[in-house]
DNA sequence: GGCTATTCTTGGACTCAGCCCAGTATTACA
DNA sequence: TGTAATACTGGGCTGAGTCCAAGAATAGCC
């Protein structure tokens, strides 16, 4: 298995320091072969978060017209995360420290903010009938998605004994749902 | 001038297409050069982005202690932006459809999301006496520079005729500011 | 069983970004 | 004018990512 491979490696030597030639190697197979599995070595680092990316996408459709939007985005946001245990963090946010490569682990990490973006303004432009580019849809898309990678952050930073993901989550969505002029008060 | 020279070629030949090499080349310099200026080839493509996110973090501590957080994080990102013409567009944002590369400008731009981020949460943090990596700054400081994102991208596809940047500016505060709850209504 | 089509895997070769280093030119400054 | 700091250069190296064409395995069908 190619992730497990990546997972040793990674603790071995860095992420840095590890060559996709090793990952492969350690997994019984070739260069090539890896590159069909995934397309970057960073994604290595991400299939937990990409996994509940894609299943954001498929939840977003199914929230009843009756529910108001933000609510139908906070609902999906959390019954995606509900069930991710302690144990399912992504490769990147556990050993980010570890591994001693924030920026390298950062910047494919921000891919993803931007793809749950992509996923979250498609539904918000549906559903107010504007367009995906439209500043109302791109600003509130893009906080929503911003505040959610906080969650996933603070989470994963917190380690051993931290509570469940999805109160962290919560908590990010009232920060931006009910406004940073309420939330920042001094 | 080396802007000048990757400016042309990513014109001609799309930022993809276009090799260090040839930027260098043509700016009549050695490709060792390049990397004296500049640390990445995507570098070029934010230099105005960048020179607005360094004098955003200059600009955010002048804020005296009586003006709420929220409110300095604001005026002074507007008092940023102010002075941005039409002309003063950074490379990316200006061609990003003419030159095709919407997958590769768009990670380097996120870094820069990340770095106001960072600035932003500095400052947060500063005022509110919180850590850095407090979940309430975070989510404010990543939904807040996500927000600014949008502003710049919309704008920035507008095109000609489009208003100054500012005015966009500072619709997308007012969205998070105010909260998502409020702003996203049907 | 055998035959075929499709999918999986592989080796090999290639481009280019990014990094390092050591030597040389240029400028600045005394 | 001499010296020190700074800018530039050539050369060489690693490793990610891409492409292609050939080989291995597998599934489906008769």
């Amino acid at each position: 298995m190619l992730e497990d491979a990546a997972a040793e490696l990674f603790v071995e030597n860095t992420y840095a320091l590890t060559t996709i030639e090793q990952i492969a190697q350690r997994a019984g197979v070739s260069r090539n072969t890896f590159f069909n599995y995934f397309a970057a070595k960073s994604d290595l680092l991400w299939v937990e978060l990409d996994a509940a990316i894609d299943r954001l996408a498929v939840e977003l459709p199914k929230a009843p017209d009756e529910l108001p939007v933000l609510a139908a985005v906070r609902e999906a946001t959390l019954r995606v995360v509900r069930d991710i245990g302690v144990d399912r963090v992504p490769l990147a946010l556990t050993q980010d420290d570890v591994m001693g490569t924030r920026e390298e682990t950062r910047n494919s990490g921000l891919a993803r903010l931007a793809r749950r973006s992509d996923v979250i303004a498609d539904f918000l432009a549906r559903r107010l009938g504007r367009r995906t580019d439209d500043l109302l849809v791109l600003s509130a898309s893009n906080a929503l998605s911003g505040a959610i990678s906080a969650a996933w952050a603070v989470w994963a930073r917190d380690g051993i004994g931290r509570r469940p993901l999805v109160d962290y989550m919560s908590q990010s969505f009232a920060i931006v749902s009910s406004g940073l002029e309420s939330a920042l008060v001094e």
